[in-house]
Parts: structure tokens; sequence; C-alpha cells
DNA sequence: GGTTCCGTTAGGGTG
DNA sequence: CACCCTAGCGGAACC
């Protein structure tokens, strides 16, 4: 990894069209071409590009550096005019994953083996079912063996509410679904979702019992 | 900003619990409080905690250093055992904005004077109007000044059209708004998008004539 | 390659 | 403080 402290200006052009003025800040450049321009605020960087593409440097004759980050779509360019430090370090490639816990994926795994903390009764017959229009976390029966569309969140806002809805409509016109309901299976689920799933006849729960496992 | 290369483990408690095995690694920590880990791939850090909270350094006996970052509803611990390099330098805090163009904001003031882009007979009557489920972006009047809801995208995909619907399900009950309808509008919109539209009677218009104000 | 969605989303804006 | 949305979202998974 080489990060450079450099005063520099940059321009993106490609999802957007963005620039920074000239001012000195943390330039990282990673092993896989990512390049990232930082201020000493925030996580995120100012500027940034993702590795994959072609990357060049131009000395001009006034002394400054222009580097060049490209591909199909974007390019990114660094004006350096001053260059406080620059460092070259390994840093390791392994073992450096990062370990979740508490995902909402591992929230479905859950609910899979533990159907009665969606309702009495209810049992699990599918995971991540293409509908047409994106895929249904879980497709589950109730007690009376009516398919239910349940659409998994950590946290259940409106978007929660509107995806249930859309694959109970995508699922509705398909033979042996014609009487799914959706439902919203969250371990938090917020005020005005809960008014907006009553309003649009989505069922809603609060799931209880689930702790990520302890390490 | 501080900038260690050192071998660590961290484990993060909070919005998620996660962890990172002991690497060698770069560690920033900016000067608002912010703290990330990076490895030598991609944009984002593989840990991070955003400044505000406290920070309290603790040397152990056998060398090693923890770092407790801490705020009312996280944790971030940081154990180090060995530092490669360390040390801190400052950026600039002035001119150092990301100045940003064509996006979507730009985009809804530009319609807001070009309300034909939108359709023929078209006029805009309000912009972030509040509905209870969120915020409409444009509320227009057509040819026949009946109301419309505009979601306005860059990219639209399915949520812009969930968006929508529940834009106009919100204003229907309103008086004055019962015949309201709803409508798409941006500079790429994608077939799925333009297939679960037109299945919700929902309107959609590609932008034209649109750029972003040249550097 | 396109599509879709999660994420410790981050960050900003508004009530 | 909570709610809601945008973002050059990034990144992963699946088609």
């Amino acid at each position: 990894m080489r990060i450079l402290i450099a005063d520099c200006t940059v321009i993106y052009t490609g999802r957007g069209d963005t620039k920074l003025k000239h001012a000195k800040r943390l330039i990282m450049l990673k092993k896989d071409g990512t390049i990232a321009i930082h201020h000493d605020k925030g996580v995120k960087p100012l500027n940034y590009m993702s590795g994959g593409g072609t990357f060049i440097e131009t000395l001009k004759s006034d002394g400054s550096t222009v580097w060049v980050v490209e591909n199909r779509k974007e390019n990114l360019t660094i004006h350096i005019t001053q260059v406080w430090s620059d460092t070259e370090t390994d840093v390791d490639e392994n073992n450096s994953e990062l370990i979740r816990d508490g995902t909402e994926k591992q929230l479905q795994e859950w609910l899979t083996v533990n159907p009665e903390a969606l309702g009495e009764g209810f049992t699990v017959i599918g995971k991540e079912v293409i509908t047409g229009a994106g895929a249904v976390d879980i497709l589950a029966l109730n007690r009376n063996s009516e398919p239910v569309a349940v659409e998994v969140k950590r946290t259940a806002m409106l978007g929660a509410v509107d995806q249930a809805s859309r694959y109970v409509e995508a699922l509705k016109t398909q033979e042996g679904y014609e009487n799914i309901t959706g439902m919203v299976a969250a371990l938090d689920v917020r005020p005005n979702t809960i008014k907006l799933a009553e309003k649009r006849n989505i069922a809603w729960v609060q799931i209880e019992g689930y702790t990520p496992s302890p390490s």
C-alpha cells in the first residue's frame, strides 16, 4: 500500500462529475489498484476509484505530477503539485477478511430453523425465491397452509414494505400463489413502517429470541 | 491525521457484530475521531467507527496496546501487538469539500425549469412535498391539470417505482388529489423497471436534454 | 455483463 | 432525536 501526503486537485468523471480544489490530502494507493483521497474527517474518502483500470503517471515540466486512473466508464485525474511524504508498506492480504455476525442472512437462516418466530404454525418452504421483480427472502406457509412472502430485515423501514408488496404482486399471478400474502419480519420495525404495512395488509412481526452467536 | 501500520485484532459491536483476526493492517485515526482499519483492497475500510465517541488507550503488561473507541451504542476495540510505523500529519481542513455535479438534486432543479421534459403541458407545483410516507421529489400537473407525483432519479430501478407508488397511495386520500397518478423520471430507466412501472400504471420518462453544468 | 439487494451502509436534510 | 432519502453509494451474489 502506498500512502502519499500531497497537495493536489482532483477531477472525477463517470457515474457523476466531481472535483476537489487544491488542498493537502492523503492519497491511498492499494495493491489492487484502488485509489482513495482522504481528508481529516469521516469514514469515506472524498474521491476514489476502484481498482482494475489503467494507471498512468505523467511528470510535467513545472515539476508537478499527474495521475490518471481510467477504466471503460470512469476517469480520475489527480494533479499533484507538492509531495510531503510518500511511503510504501506491505500489509497482510491473508487473514484480513471481516467476520460478520448478526447479518440479515444469518437472521434468515435462523428463521428457517425457528419458523414459529414468524407466527404460530408457520413453515418455511423456500429461500431467495425469484419472483421476476426481485427475490423473496423467505417463502413460508401459514397455519392455514397459505403462502406468505416474507421480507426479512434487521431494521425494517418503508422500503421493506415496498419489497414485500412487490413480491406478493409478482407471485400472485403464478399458479398456486393466488392467495399469497406479504409479511415483514425484523428485529426492529419502525412505527411508520408498521403504519404502511397495516395500510397495505402486509403483516409484520418483531422477531423475538434471536441472538447472534457468541464469539 | 494519524496513520499506523500495525499488527492488530479488531472487535466491533453495535449496529452489528464483526471482528478481524490478527494481521498487519493500516489504521487511520482522523482529527474528528473517526477511526478506520484498511487492508490492501477496496475502497471501504474493513472496520471503522465514526468520530464523536470516547477514545481510551491502555498499555498492557505484555507490551501490547488496546484502543477502545466507544459511544452510546457502539464499541470498537483494537488490540495492537506490534507497531511497524506511526506517523502524524496535518492535512487541510478547508477547501477540501467535494464539489458534485449531475446530482439528483440538480436534476430536480433542472426539471422545475424544464417541466416539458416530463411531458407536454406539464407544470411543476411543488418539490419535496411531504406525504406521510416520504417526500415526493416533484409534484406536477399534467396537461389536464391533474396532479402527478414524480420520483426523480439519475438511474431508475425497481425501488423508484415503489417510491412513486407509495407517494400516490399516500396522497390519494388527500383533498384534491383523488385522481393523482405516479411517474418515474430518470436519465436512465431500466427495462425491468419499465415493466414494473407499466404493470402499476406508473408513467415513466427518460429525461432528454439535461447536461451537467460544464466545469 | 446486467440485475438486485445488503450494509456496522455513510452522510445529509428536515421535522 | 428520529425519520427518510441520496450516493460517483461499494460490494457480493446470482442470473
